[in-house]
DNA sequence: GATCCGCTTTGGATCGTTCTAAATACGTTA
DNA sequence: TAACGTATTTAGAACGATCCAAAGCGGATC
């Protein structure tokens, strides 16, 4: 329930219409730049316009006109650079198709995030953006959001079992981008490769399993289960699962990495425990955050452009809105492995 | 100019009378829980308001009211995890209070700002927080927010040369923050201290300039010009000034850093330069980012709790709406000195 | 003088709510 | 029986824009 208060009354099409003395027809006309008004009218009525200092009430036409002017984008984690580089992909691009953007974070609580959708969309949005939360169900984000609203999901898998997709899809090519990162170790001789953080029931990290597993199977290289390590995806467990690696006997000379945080808290890890990564043990990450390149070393890692995948999540949203027959479809964003100096040759003792 | 299209038509209040016989204002009463309809009749009604799978109307009844449930938040960065969180608090505190965030970035463009804010302001806000872009005017930002919008201007300086503020203002406690760190430094026996990186122009590094002069003068001790070094705000800057550091004669022993960005990349020049930071030089950062706790060493700093500082800004904002009349005030936030392992002694040698 | 034309302009209904003032129902009291 | 009070419901005018069909206005044509 929203506490508010009427603003003091602001200038409506009416004032200015009766300021200049034309009808309320034809300033609307004169707003919307139409061909039909007369040149001079039209000067008369701008410079009213601006005499008065008249906004335009986006609302109010929205409302007659049935439309809407505003996506909602509802992202899990706002904190985490990579998220918010989204955000800011889709609101640049959002703004540019003269849009606005309706912001809402569910901080990975799928309670809140149905709080959020159900609240945003008594806003009306023209269709909605969502990071799903960890732990969303399918069904019960459409119950919120209706049939109505195109939907777009991003970066994570939410259940669509029905037959008919019932949303549109953008993920990254995790199996790709891990497959590369693996395959690039093997090139430089590693044969004994880990994959290192995540958590198992995630879907990007089950994705970025399987490139792994796919790429050593057709190397030929048998995975150790021991090798398959778990950790939340931050920084610090990364640096406190680190021991988890040389278990066993004999241990691995590189790691796959869930993601850049993990990729930055193993190479903590390695230092503390006396190893150099990039020297005598070679690491890999995913994201290629901001971070990435100015790390010591700097870390090889999967770029995956999440600004771009805000633009593009904006363009495929709109795209939806405009031909809302055409079914949804389920599109994977390239990436790309960039080589920097935390993946070395193994070491030669 | 948004283009879009006529959604398939929506359940309506009108629906929901007809479909149980009463009239609209009723259903309208039952929606609000107003205590005035009979249990009978509620029950009725919620029903069919369950059946037809209504959903509430915002817009129109701002509409009618002449009310708004939305704030906008205009951020220089979003990228920057810094401003993505104090995003993420706002949102959380509005959420909270039944609004509805309208998200821009302007990408520390002046221009996009001036777009940005036009353009949400036609969407009617109750507020507008606005964390300004780098070289922003004031007079050109109220010019495009007018003068009904209450407004909050976040983290940096906008000249409000006028006797009366036009505007409240959010602001780090910066001088006092610079000096606790000076004066920590010097309490662990440091003589020669740096002021490092940030760009003399912006309104935050004027002031932890001023903290840290007043801290060094406190002590009776000199400032050598060649101490007070300028480079941008990133990681990548800092780390190439960082000989800058070394030309004078004696060289300082300590660098009270500008932010934390900055500090990282020092502590990464001071590493490829041989020396060890927080064994053979002190560093201090300011505003605690996420990297600070984990960095190696880490990183003494001065908190700024970027989230509470959104929900604060939020909280002041929505105080304002409702008491419009009050004039604006000038908010300085408290900050922390956090200790950590990057702040030593002045090494024996 | 009536008709038709293109060029402009306009009154009034409408979008989905809320608000106001008044209507309705029904028992009580005088 | 009329007047009254309480509890509940409602018709219809808003809010600020847009859309539609129609109207006004010369001037050209018949």
């Amino acid at each position: 329930m929203p506490k508010d208060t009427p603003s003091p009354r602001k200038v409506t099409l009416a004032d200015i219409a009766q300021g200049c003395d034309v009808s309320r027809a034809t300033v609307s006309l004169v707003l919307r730049g139409s061909p039909l008004v007369n040149k001079v009218t039209r000067a008369r009525v701008e410079a009213e316009l601006k005499r008065q200092g008249y906004v335009y009430n986006r609302a109010a036409a929205n409302l007659r006109r049935r439309t809407s002017s505003s996506i909602a984008l509802v992202i899990n984690d706002l904190g985490n650079p990579f998220f918010a580089e989204f955000a800011a992909g889709v609101d640049e691009a959002l703004g540019a198709a003269g849009f606005v953007t309706l912001l809402g974070n569910t901080g990975e609580s799928a309670e809140r995030q149905q709080a959020v959708l159900t609240s945003l969309i008594e806003h009306g949005p023209a269709g909605i953006i969502l990071s799903p939360a960890e732990g969303s169900d399918g069904d019960r984000v459409l119950s919120a959001v209706g049939l109505h609203t195109p939907l777009l999901v991003f970066n994570r898998e939410l259940d669509d079992a029905d037959g008919q997709p019932r949303w549109e899809t953008l993920e990254m090519d995790n199996p790709t981008g891990a497959r590369l990162a693996t395959e690039h170790l093997i090139a430089l001789g590693h044969r004994r490769i880990a994959f290192f953080g995540g958590h198992r029931d995630s879907s990007s990290c089950r994705q970025r399993r399987q490139g792994y597993a796919e790429a050593m199977q057709a190397a030929g290289l048998a995975v150790d289960p021991g090798w398959l390590i778990e950790s939340a995806p931050t920084r610090l467990e990364a640096a406190r699962q680190t021991g988890a690696m040389f278990n066993r006997d004999p241990a691995p000379t590189a790691a796959v990495c869930y993601n850049d945080a993990v990729a930055l808290g193993l190479m903590l890890g390695l230092t503390s425990r006396g190893r150099r990564p990039g020297e005598d043990f070679a690491v890999t990450g995913f994201d290629d955050i901001a971070e990435a390149s100015v790390s010591v070393p700097p870390l090889t890692t999967v770029a995956v452009d999440p600004r771009g995948r805000g633009r593009q999540a904006a363009g495929l949203i709109l795209e939806r809105i405009h031909r809302a027959e055409a079914k949804p479809e389920r599109i994977i964003a390239p990436v790309q492995l960039v080589v920097r100096e935390s993946s070395c040759p193994p070491s030669t003792h």
